[in-house]
DNA sequence: GTCTATAGTTCGATAGAC
DNA sequence: GTCTATCGAACTATAGAC
């Protein structure tokens, strides 16, 4: 789908500075991270970041768009699967929304954990190019995940499918990095890096409460 | 019941520089901030954020408290003067939780609406002082709501309390800053910069979300 | 308590050799 | 394509006068 170069093994280097550039980005967020720390960490010189991605901003949003375009083809895909296999219920749907991201694998990062931390700083910042890239990465997965939504469960309309779909997404993502914080106050009952029990009940969570925002509106209106 | 300097007009500038740190660190996250442009906001000069907070660390420590205290009063308040009048539903529960984080109104800020991207960043930080001003500034209010779920709903357990809790929080906070994406997803349906329906839709899907989780477990249980 | 001035680092980016 | 070397700007923090 995207330009790729017609060179069989295209340069290694480029894609040792964007696996090391997904691990400081994620670990200290844009602003925190520095083009030194990634160089070092690929084991390149500085200058020949700046060869290939021209710009601290460039860098970034290839190591972005790269990360979260995997992602997406997976998410799409199973979404397309089950479509042809018949009418997928909620549960299906979240699913093939949320166990992609913490499921990457093939990059090097711990499950995909800390790279939600890094979606939630671009998808809160308000910087015009930041908004932009969240737009360009995500914006055709969410609107067939929200025609998805809204064909599992007619009455939600799409103000109430697109709400819903940035509060599952929004609850998911904000779990994601351990922090143990669950552990903490949950005391003991629960461990941060079960990321299997989250997604669990992040799904029966999630589910529950599209449904409940599919019925047209409680009984009053207000503001 | 904190300390306080027994000089009825505390120092004028102090809330001030407390005042521009909140706009800039919301703007710009902790790393991406600087005290110069602090320094600057508050009309005075950048070594005076020294004397007052010895370094950019304390001065963050020092704003978020200040804010966070805030709001977590009134959401204790709010709580207290439920449970005192009878057994709050699901629904009252959410609301004390989710209004007063957009309801600041007191402090130079939109709403509080940018100050939420703070509490995601430091929410999924990594750093140790992060997680222990996390720590300090809501587990005391999150072991209340906590455990006023778990009286609202029996049958939800401590782990799924916690869990639930998080999930609403996550959902909620995600959507405080308005960037326009659920503006653009919707195709003009909703507006983001539109909190009341935004909340309002939030407890509607956190209520059924949490009574979901209330029910022991659905009736399988895979991976 | 508030200022000016500056020390000492670290940053993003570029020039130019190979 | 990859390197060394470096520029100029920004940063946090401190010293010291008032």
């Amino acid at each position: 789908m995207a330009a790729k170069p017609p060179t069989p093994s295209r340069s290694s280097s480029r894609e040792e500075i964007l696996d090391a550039a997904e691990e400081v980005f994620a670990a200290r967020g844009y602003a925190g991270a520095s083009m030194r720390a990634i160089a070092d960490g690929a084991g390149v010189a500085q200058a020949l970041l700046h060869y290939h991605f021209k710009t601290k901003e460039g860098l970034f949003e290839a190591m972005f768009l790269r990360r979260a375009g995997a992602i997406n083809r997976i998410r799409i895909a199973r979404l397309d699967a089950m479509l042809s296999r018949g009418r997928p219920s909620v549960e299906d749907i979240i699913e093939a929304l949320l166990r992609p991201a913490v499921e990457t694998g093939d990059a090097p990062m711990q499950g995909g954990a800390r790279f939600a931390a890094l979606i939630l700083e671009l998808s809160t910042a308000d910087a015009a190019w930041q908004r932009d890239l969240m737009a360009r990465a995500y914006d055709a997965m969410a609107t067939r995940f929200i025609a998805a939504l809204m064909t599992a469960l007619p009455g939600l309309d799409r103000a109430g499918a697109t709400w819903g779909y940035l509060f599952v997404v929004g609850a998911a993502l904000t779990q994601m990095p351990s922090t143990g914080r669950a552990h903490r106050l949950s005391r003991g009952a629960t461990e941060d890096a079960d990321t299997d029990a989250m997604i669990t009940r992040a799904i029966i969570f999630a589910a529950a409460g599209l449904r409940a925002l599919a019925v047209p509106m409680p009984d009053h209106f207000e503001s």
